[in-house]
DNA sequence: CACTTAGTTTAGAACTATTATAAAGTAGTT
DNA sequence: AACTACTTTATAATAGTTCTAAACTAAGTG
């Protein structure tokens, strides 16, 4: 067993709540996500080519998927479709909404947008959530 | 040349203004997606799959796209990504708004859904368009 | 109204993102 | 230390979409 001290158990606790064992390559995974001040936007391709570019021994592809799924699962990271069809994971999961200016997304937090009317949801059904997405362009 | 009255003017001209040649192929699938009263949602696999059922001679997968494409580019349909990532188009190209019920897709329109406060764009961007989806689930 | 040419259709190959498979490896319990 | 269930990995498979190139056709030209 790789040393492991207490610096990382926050992140080793959000893969056994998401039902993973802290292997080496999940913990790094989860390190790598977790481990930052700022809101992380990623597709799972981005995330491989950003970790396994700096190690020597590469982390393989399906492992990058099953931990993003299962994180996603537990709730730890919310996903969103990007307009050209690939998954975007979010690692800020309270309710909020986007700006997608030409395929780089930014949080806008929830409460920057208020709303004045909203529809009622249809017969037998209930709203779950609502989210915005602002398309930028550029000025002139 | 096929016969061809006037009734197919409207299709054939979209597909013109598309700048695509009105071929049998180009027209059958301009009135499939225009040739109705209510808002029509479909992916290409389900275009193509609703057309072809009643077709002895297929209309193949590429023209489907490159059909969709165009009158897509020309602004005649819209699209937007369903949350398994794939496209979805919309004949309903007036600006407006969707719910997302388990895969089924259902128009909102524009003025169901106002805002109290919408954020500023961020420097030297504009927003070119804000579109909300309303995630559905059932009751209780 | 034949001729020509640029645009079109098609089957199939290629590609990209993602999921599945199964053999070799490892965590964690006993 | 040994066992078992879970992991990792390379690789194959899949789904949606785009590309390719050969055969075909619309529509302008003389």
């Amino acid at each position: 067993m790789p040393k492991m001290n207490n610096k990382n158990k926050i992140f080793i606790d959000k893969l056994r709540s998401s039902g993973l064992r802290p292997t080496n390559q999940r913990v790094e995974i989860s390190k790598f996500l977790f481990n930052r001040k700022k809101t992380f936007h990623f597709t799972v391709e981005e995330l491989k080519n950003s970790m396994n570019l700096k190690r020597s021994k590469k982390i393989s592809t399906a492992t990058f998927y099953n931990t993003v799924h299962a994180l996603k699962s537990a709730g730890y990271l919310k996903e969103f479709s990007l307009e050209n069809n690939t998954s975007c994971y979010d690692t800020n999961i309270t309710s909020h909404h986007h700006f997608f200016d030409n395929g780089k997304v930014i949080d806008i937090k929830s409460d920057k947008i208020t709303f004045k009317k909203l529809p009622e949801a249809p017969k037998g059904k209930k709203i779950k959530n609502v989210e915005v997405v602002i398309r930028l362009e550029n000025n002139n």
